[in-house]
DNA sequence: AACAGCCACTAGAGCGCGCTAGTAGAGCGC
DNA sequence: GCGCTCTACTAGCGCGCTCTAGTGGCTGTT
């Protein structure tokens, strides 16, 4: 049994305990104030001592304990980010996120929404790692909970329209995608066009929405028909599934999202049925599996990096001025026609 | 392109200052270390002023400061883990490692690969906020690199081998997956059985050894056969053109893993090759896309709970008595036999 | 009455860093 | 000599927390 006791009995471990800044002080014969200045990158310190400094941490193998200095500073300057690992479309996002925040000096720190984590918790483990801001990808929590977060932490909503929650939100203008979207496919000359449904996924009531107003404006009321699904593969497999065994076929499908989409085609392929011979199929996110060139799927683009830089963009100038009122940005979707679209069978 | 909605000026904006456990203190009159007893659950707080404090501390809003938190205790109890995004393999594994590292007591920090991040940029930033151990998921990096970063850090590698290096390792045995694989195909009467080839992923160089080892058990070595390729799905897309333009397909194709079997999968049937009538398809990893019902990949299951869980446990022993000596994990693999698989077209 | 034992609670020293205010010394003009 | 500025550095407090070593009061035992 060991027994562990005061702050010098150290743990059982060859493994010596990481060196501080005292310690690469101490060994270049300095003042730990100025071994910080070095790491900083502050001036205030000769060439020669710089060196000296940066040579000893080497050696010693020092680096900069990070929640040191987030306690010190005032400013943690760490942004928090709640993502869904298994959406594609957010790991578009997060590499633009980095890269923004980078480019901001903001660190940025990930948690992931899991079967045992819930958004809640997910948002309470950011901000105990001391985020002074928190972006929310595609969250789905009501917008009650969302303002209360907004009331002490600087947020931004990805993906999602939020009215009034005291957030930001940044997001496309999923009608213009949609209308566009149904304007292309009844151009190639599409009548029988479905929508397959995102769920309560984020943007999905608006997508729905605009695609029933842009059917109605072409005259087609009669052909709208939603089917219900959400964003991931299975739904637009089961999506597939239902119109197979549809008396039958509508000639061109609107799919929640590109994952939907996936599955859908995977279903229609395997059921003998060719895209885009038989049926046009459109998807909405144009993350990355979109683009694969034997997907080539025709979809809605969203900005995956400009969505990024606007979130990590907004979510700093409100930490630099925090009274600035809530807004919402909204980015113009564009339709992506690649080759899964083509005019109906004779 | 971009509209700016009006604002709804919610946010009255005092946003205060953080409150900290002094605040708390104060508000119920006891001291700081009571505050502090009673949200660590600790014993010696009366079950009233238990209530009392945390009832002030829901009031004022108060949320403990991890930074500070791990400042002050000699452990940290963060676990930092390597991720790509991109990887869907890697997203069940990050599921599975929240769950098993919350059971043993220990928080999760994820920090994701990127266009701009590599794995040494991804390792410095997990090690900068304190994170006791270090769980790399399929690493590219070199092993001396992730010997000199076990050498300060309890480390644990998963899904790829290392040998010697000083880090523990959980990966699955490789050669019994692809020889239950080409077992499988041969049994059903398989004999032209191509490789798609892993790159410089983890595990593709055992998986190539391993095909070539079982097709010559099977006095198949005339039919061995690799195709350049890598994890993503777009190899996968190529290996199907390349195979397409052949002089003649082979009756079945052992991938990489899901995602390069995904790129196959659309490849062959956008050009008409229906899959498993006229060739098998089989993937590696069983990661949660291959369960979808229509896509239902024959694939190597790659247990990402129990690799979660050893991985965590192996990293936590290792903190716990870090002399033990490094070691590896090695999972049975197991086919699991869906429906692309099926006898080669007469 | 004396004392141990226990419970509820407190004082105060850090954890590793950032940062403000300050100093020592060199150079310079007069 | 004096004051002045500028560079290169240092002292030391405080960030919000944990944790050890207490204190004081109450009960029960002899």
């Amino acid at each position: 049994m060991l027994e562990q006791t005061g702050s010098s009995a150290t743990r059982v471990s060859t493994r010596t305990k990481r060196p501080t800044m005292a310690d690469v002080a101490a060994q270049v014969g300095v003042s730990r104030a100025l071994v910080s200045l070095v790491f900083r990158n502050e001036p205030g310190a000769s060439k020669e001592t710089r060196d000296r400094v940066l040579r000893a941490a080497d050696e010693l193998g020092y680096r900069p304990d990070n929640a040191a200095r987030l306690l010190a500073r005032n400013r943690s300057m760490v942004l928090g980010v709640m993502i869904n690992v298994r959406n594609a479309f957010h790991a578009d996002l997060v590499e633009a996120i980095y890269v923004e925040a980078e480019r901001l000096g903001y660190e940025v720190l990930l948690s992931a929404l899991g079967p045992a984590r819930n958004e809640r918790k997910v948002v309470e483990a950011l901000l105990g790692h001391r985020c002074e801001a928190l972006i929310l990808l595609g969250p789905n929590a009501e917008a009650e909970y969302l303002a209360e977060v907004g009331e002490h932490t600087p947020t931004v909503v990805v993906g999602r329209r939020v009215s009034g929650a005291g957030v930001d939100s940044v997001h496309t203008a999923e009608n213009k995608g949609i209308r566009q979207a149904v304007d292309h496919l009844v151009g190639l000359g599409h009548r029988a066009i479905v929508h397959i449904d995102g769920g309560n996924g984020p943007g999905s009531a608006e997508r729905r929405r605009a695609y029933r107003a842009a059917m109605r404006e072409h005259g087609l009321e009669k052909e709208i028909r939603v089917l219900p699904g959400d964003h991931t593969e299975e739904s637009g497999v089961k999506a597939g599934e239902t119109l197979r065994h549809d008396h039958q076929l509508p000639t061109a499908v609107l799919a929640g999202n590109d994952r939907c989409a996936m599955g859908l085609m995977h279903a229609l392929s395997r059921a003998g049925v060719n895209v885009p011979k038989d049926i046009s199929v459109v998807g909405y996110d144009d993350s990355h599996i979109a683009h694969l060139s034997h997907i080539d799927l025709t979809t809605v683009r969203q900005d995956a990096e400009q969505m990024a830089q606007l979130a990590v963009r907004s979510a700093v100038e409100r930490l630099d001025d925090n009274r600035l009122p809530s807004r919402e940005l909204i980015l113009d979707a564009r339709l992506v026609v690649r080759g899964t679209t083509a005019p109906p069978p004779a």
